[in-house]
DNA sequence: ACGCGTCTTATTGTATACAATGTGCACAAG
DNA sequence: CTTGTGCACATTGTATACAATAAGACGCGT
């Protein structure tokens, strides 16, 4: 999209994630703009974006605040998502053709390589992760679906999740991935429903787990 | 919201709905301010909300066209809502209370009211309709549920169906509701999901069975 | 001291002008 | 006749000024 509205997305995302702006504070059209050094014009159309990802909510009388997840809507977020993304692996399953299984079984080993050495490199893992589930979204073959589930993977505190993992846990999210490949290799749409959505749910154990007894972390 | 916004908003969704507006079609931000009254910013601000309601599109330069619904759009439109739907109503189901059943079962009984006389009254059935469903979305409790729904919930060829549906189609909405109302109150999220799906799809193939051999029907 | 109404001010909504960008057409060269 | 290039135009992106509205402060009366 334009330089100036995108521009303005990316810097409030960022610093509504880095924790710069703090749950519940109050976001200024005006101070935002002139913190990303535009009008309010792209602000506007940016803060609209934000809140479609439920990064940022409006009061009755519009005016915007950073978004404040209780745990129970991050529990509401992991579950929405185990269920689409399940639904997403059970389409794909039934469409999986054999290029795309390569693909997979590419981003699987890619993502293998960034967890099996000396250090993890979470970085390169959550890329490959990332790209293994847009293959799936994107084989699922459904324009809502994607639509809709692009909103809730953006999610900060999904993805923020990696971050929290022991050794162990990459390694069960790479021997997942190939539990899934299996799956689509044999056009099982019940079965690949079935690993995905324990897949998303053993990540939200992996969040709460690394936040038990923290009330609050800001960044 | 503001007035000129909404003004906007409605305008050109009911332009895009009757058909006014033929779907493929561009629209451009400028003669659509002129046909509602506004300038061009509330036009923009209408647009993005419904490309986000998967009315409109854009293409690669941010162009905006009416939304061309394939069969298989609708299907999948369908395919999505009797998944969240369902899920909806589980949610529903282990969290029903007394006063939310009542209210249930007060607006099945002014459905009834408005299908069981000699001439169905449509559009009295459509109001209690929704009304009923967005009680059990509420009783499901989940803010992203409701997000991601309504904007499904609002599409035109789903609620259109209902001007298809014979005599028979309207009584078994009512008996479906009466049997999602008596998984409610024994809080059985299963059932309610099963029922749940099965209703929508019942309502998609009243849709595929009113549009058989019809290539398309603008209004 | 407390509640209530009004006034000030902060914030968002709208209009308009201008800049940037992409699209389609015309025309020339091969 | 086809293809490539460039120009004119249609359309969207951005900035800014002004209008409308809601929130908060202040003072008044009780």
């Amino acid at each position: 999209m334009a330089k100036a509205s995108d521009l303005a997305y990316e810097t409030i995302r960022a610093m509504v994630l880095s924790g710069e702006l703090s749950p519940g504070e109050q976001l200024s059209e005006e101070a935002l703009a002139e913190r990303c050094g535009v009008s309010r014009t792209p602000v506007r159309d940016a803060l609209r974006r934000l809140e479609a990802e439920l990064l940022v909510r409006k009061n009755d009388s519009q005016r915007s605040f950073v978004a404040d997840w209780s745990l129970d809507d991050v529990a509401d977020a992991f579950e929405m998502r185990a269920m689409m993304e399940g639904y997403a692996a059970r389409r794909a399953a039934e469409r999986m053709d054999v290029a795309t299984l390569n693909r997979l079984k590419a981003e699987n080993s890619a993502l293998y390589g960034a967890i099996s050495g000396p250090d993890v490199d979470v970085a390169k893992f959550l890329e490959h992760n990332k790209a293994f589930h847009e293959i799936i979204l994107e084989a699922a073959a459904s324009r809502r679906l994607t639509t809709l589930l692009s909103a809730l993977i953006e999610q900060p505190v999904i993805w923020r999740t990696a971050q929290h993992y022991g050794p162990g846990a990459f390694d069960s999210s790479h021997s997942e991935h190939e539990d899934l490949i299996a799956a689509f290799a044999r056009n099982d749409g019940a079965w690949a429903e079935a690993i995905m959505a324990g897949h998303i749910r053993r990540a939200f154990h992996a969040y709460t787990d690394a936040h038990r007894g923290l009330s609050k972390d800001a960044a």
